[in-house]
RNA sequence: GCCGAAGUGGUGGAAUUGGUAGACACGCUAGACUUAGGAUCUAGUGUCGUGAGACGUGAAGGUUCAAGUCCUUUCUUCGGUACCA
């Protein structure tokens, strides 16, 4: 017998049975009942690194669970194949975006089949290809034509030195990360998809997804933000205009003492125009295009703004107050104007302090008076209306309503709803990504290509630009274009592409029919397919990707083109794989194995020696190099025992600081049950698994056997099912495993002989999702059944033989474990009672005392609780 | 900053509804077998204490017969923060 699993020879060897077999090709049959698992489909940065593994380890699992259960399982997997990384590999490694994108998806497909994961690989999508961004192009076309997709101006990131857009990701410290030079707000015309249309519906329907994790739908509710307020116009003094502001607090603007508008909103400009104040304002908004405008940027900066020189007239007061713009105000964010109430805003208070403004209290606190002169924060919690006219006296909840309905009478105001959630910024000043379907006519505008004309391909013989620039604009074959509504052949080609996540919001869909030739999908295909029933992914997506995602479902639901909204029946985050960064002074982030660990324990680089900066630990991702290939763990243990490794290190929702060192014990593990499994067929040649009640079993170890073996189906069984989590259904099996090992395989017994056969058969079913290969080795060596372990049924477990006789009885006196005997399982809580009281150890702590209480629960555990 | 998570032995983690804290592993210690061992097997292993016992789930309070689990406050770390995907 030989005493080792020899992954490198058996692993190959089922892959290409299942691959010659065609086991994991599918089809649409009607007959079976569909199940659609997807895992996010990966970037092709390279490499699969750790956390790939671990993701699609997962989704394999439970695709190969389901198929045992009769189950006709779609399991596609594809690549996200534009974007940004592709660029800077392109500028760094004087290579082209396509022939480094096609060269890690073939590494990256090797790799994946070396995992023995169970796809369908006939359905295989890059997104790259014409063919696929055709339908996206196309679909962008009915956005279009529906107004869906409109034009604006909007911020870019720009450096001036490298004349090109950079990414938030490409910003170090207000700086290129290329040049360090100082980064600029740059005004551009972008396309922006009307995602806000379905603010209210992609909100309700987050209570409506229970396959959903919670966090998640919170996530969402809080992104799209939905406040309920009103919308109140202040007049420019002395000017037939009016400025909007949104307020969520509405009882408060009695005490508006000042405004604020964002530093790009039209007015600040047009206000100023001729006051004093005019260039100070200028010039404030100069300071401000240098800042980073995203939510996270902003808190980076000390809130600062300055007077544009005019005044409002507030319609509650009819005061003058003055108007100044504020770089806390965010024009993409109700109006981009908000009337400051500093008594009850903190952010305004703060403002008023810093400007020396006004203070008036309109909403007072019950309980004790606060004077405005010393307060020292803003009152922002319910109270009594003051200083606000004929609202005085009203509590401020009812004060909403009313001044709101006053303010409208004088059609000064109205109820809105505001959302958090901005439209969607798709255009990008990149080449690596599918070319907008647009043409620019002097005379006719923004015109949509015919659709004869699609696919719009990118000119992939193009080259980058040395400092990342795209080159489209610059390809006169590419830009130049003639009007296909009038026919002018001095109109241009828009040179902008997509962002990635539109490739991503619908990939799911062209896995149905993924060399389909008419269409997005073919609608049959769908039909029988979608929506994808459980999704697996990173956590990171819990937004941007997801929402998106759920956009374009009811994008495509309005248009006709699908008749359900949501994309993902059930979800599963899976937590990161994280570790370390490694950081050298002259090489910048290294590979973990270029960071050498020297005798003191610390790291120098392989390249220079220097000392290696060691960073904190952060998620796996190929721009801070700190990622894992899963390559020597393959060479040194296979697939098996690394799949089997990366499911037992932790439930799947955990984040987890990679760390192999616990992977010996998994191959520990397969070989035990390589060694036990060959040694009990060839002991146990042409015995039939015992299959009756634990009860008719006469010799006790063997009932006690044979009920740890059905105990284990269940636990495994739910483990899967209902929570996905294969730690502990691995560690039933050890127990098993660890069980079986304790009887002797030379035994007479024929009843014992029979529950071991039991218990191996059904150990190998329950462990051949994990260990596919392994499984499939044993289960021919065994030689009872033909065929495939993939097409056996999954075990079913005895109710009537999970149980033994006995229970534990665990005894504590005051909460405190003292004692423990067990009982026969039908005991009645008296008997358990009095045998507790009866215990040698417990009648000694006991002494004279007499027991205050004595509880006993018989739940999970059968406990004694003596209070004395 | 804001939104969402997570903190349990030397390590990864376990503990349906509050009910034996530390399953299952890694590591370590000792032993067995062996020409050999980075193979395998057996036993031990939360901390303190010779012991009885005491203490112990990031920290501090609280509820309860009983708290890792519920409540309040707080600290640290991670993810997202709209152009990384």
């Amino acid at each position: 017998m030989e005493q080792r699993y020899h992954p490198e020879l058996i692993e190959p060897k089922w892959q290409e049975y299942w691959k010659e077999k065609k086991l994991f090709k599918v089809q649409e049959d009607p007959s079976k009942e569909k199940y659609y698992l997807l895992e996010m489909f990966p970037y092709p940065s390279g490499k699969i690194h750790i956390g790939h593994v671990r993701n699609y380890t997962i989704g394999d699992v439970v695709v190969r669970y389901k198929r045992m259960r009769g189950f006709n399982v779609l399991h596609p997997m594809g690549w996200d194949a534009f974007g940004m990384p592709a660029e800077n590999a392109a500028i760094d490694n004087n290579t082209h975006p396509a022939a480094w994108t096609y060269a890690n998806i073939r590494a990256m497909r090797k790799q994946l089949k070396k995992m023995g994961f169970s796809y369908d690989w006939d359905r295989e999508i890059a997104t790259c290809r014409p063919e696929y961004y055709k339908w996206e192009q196309w679909l962008f076309l009915q956005m279009f034509q529906k107004g869906m997709v409109y034009r604006k101006e909007s911020y870019v990131n720009w450096c001036e030195k490298c004349q090109t857009v950079l990414a938030n990701e490409q910003v170090e410290q207000d700086c290129c990360w290329r040049c360090s030079q100082t980064v600029q707000q740059k005004k551009l015309w972008q396309w922006f998809f009307r995602i806000t249309d379905y603010a209210e519906d992609l909100l309700v329907h987050c209570d409506k997804l229970p396959g959903w994790p919670d966090k998640v739908t919170v996530m969402q509710k809080n992104w799209i933000g939905q406040s309920i307020g009103s919308e109140i116009k202040f007049q420019v003094d002395g000017k037939n205009e009016d400025v909007v502001v949104f307020t969520t607090r509405p009882d408060t603007v009695f005490g508006a003492t000042f405004m604020c508008l964002a530093p790009e909103h039209p007015m600040v400009e047009t206000l100023s125009l001729g006051t004093e104040q005019e260039a100070a304002v200028a010039a404030f908004v100069q300071k401000i295009s240098r800042q980073e405008r995203s939510a996270e940027g902003l808190e980076k900066y000390e809130k600062e703004g300055v007077f544009t020189g005019a005044f409002c007239i507030n319609p509650a007061t009819g005061e003058k107050i003055p108007v100044y713009t504020a770089n806390f105000v965010l024009m993409g964010y109700g109006t981009g104007a908000i009337m400051s109430v500093p008594a009850g805003d903190q952010r305004d208070f703060d403002f008023a302090k810093k400007y020396n403004l006004d203070i008036r209290m309109v909403v007072a606190p019950e309980d004790h008076s606060i004077d405005p002169e010393n307060m020292t924060q803003a009152y922002t919690g319910q109270g009594v209306m003051v200083n606000s006219g004929k609202f005085n006296g009203l509590d401020n909840q009812t004060a909403m309503d009313e001044i709101t309905r006053w303010l409208e009478d004088q059609g000064r105001g109205k109820k809105t709803i505001s959302y958090r959630l901005r439209d969607w910024g798709i255009s990008r000043q990149r080449y690596w990504g599918a070319p907008i379907p647009v043409i620019h006519c002097p005379d006719c505008g923004q015109v949509g290509v015919p659709e004869s004309d699609l696919p719009i391909r990118l000119p992939e013989e193009a080259n980058l630009l040395e400092k990342g620039g795209s080159p489209l604009p610059t390809l006169a074959y590419f830009a130049k274009a003639t009007c296909p509504v009038c026919g002018r052949e001095d109109a241009r080609r828009d040179t902008d592409t997509m962002d990635t996540f539109v490739e991503s919001s619908w990939y799911y869909l062209r896995y149905c029919s993924p060399r389909y030739t008419n269409g997005m999908f073919d609608p049959e295909a769908v039909k029988y397919w979608a929506p994808v029933d459980q999704y697996i992914g990173g956590v990171e997506h819990a937004v941007l990707h997801l929402l998106y995602s759920r956009y374009f479902m009811r994008v495509l639901n309005t248009l006709g083109l699908v008749d359900f909204k949501e994309p993902f029946t059930r979800l599963l985050t899976q937590g990161m794989v994280c570790k370390e960064t490694m950081m050298c002074p002259e090489h910048g982030y290294l590979y973990p194995e270029e960071a050498i660990k020297n005798d003191a324990g610390s790291f120098v680089c392989s390249k220079c020696d220097s000392d290696v900066e060691v960073g904190r630990v952060i998620k796996m991702s190929k721009s801070k190099k700190n990622v894992v290939d899963p390559n020597e763990l393959l060479e040194k243990y296979g697939a098996d025992v690394t799949r089997l490794f990366s499911l037992f290190a932790a439930p799947p929702e955990r984040d987890l600081e990679w760390n192999e060192d616990g992977i010996e014990g998994s191959n520990r593990f397969v070989n035990r049950v390589w060694r036990l499994s060959l040694d009990c067929i060839e002991k146990f040649k042409g015995i039939d698994p015992y299959q009756g009640p634990a009860s008719d079993i006469k010799n006790e170890s063997a009932k006690k056997l044979y009920i740890k073996a059905h105990q284990t189906i269940q636990k495994v069984t739910d483990d899967i099912e209902k929570s996905f989590h294969f730690n502990t259904a691995i560690s039933a099996v050890m127990e098993l495993v660890n069980e079986m090992y304790t009887y002797d395989l030379d035994s007479d017994d024929v009843q014992l002989k029979q529950v071991m056969v039991f218990c191996l058969d059904n150990m190998l079913l329950l462990l051949s999702p994990i260990l596919p290969h392994f499984c499939e080795e044993v289960f021919a060596r065994s030689g009872r059944q033909h065929g495939s372990i993939l097409e056996q049924t999954w075990p079913e477990y005895r109710e009537d033989s999970l149980q033994t006789d006995e229970v534990l009885v665990v005894v504590q006196v005051n909460g405190k474990l003292r004692a423990k005997f067990s009982m026969d399982a039908s005991a009645s809580v008296d008997t358990i009672k009095q045998t507790a009281l009866a215990d040698e150890r417990i009648k000694k702590l006991l002494g004279e005392k007499t027991p205050k209480k004595v509880i006993v629960i018989q739940k999970k555990q059968t406990l004694v609780n003596i209070v004395i």
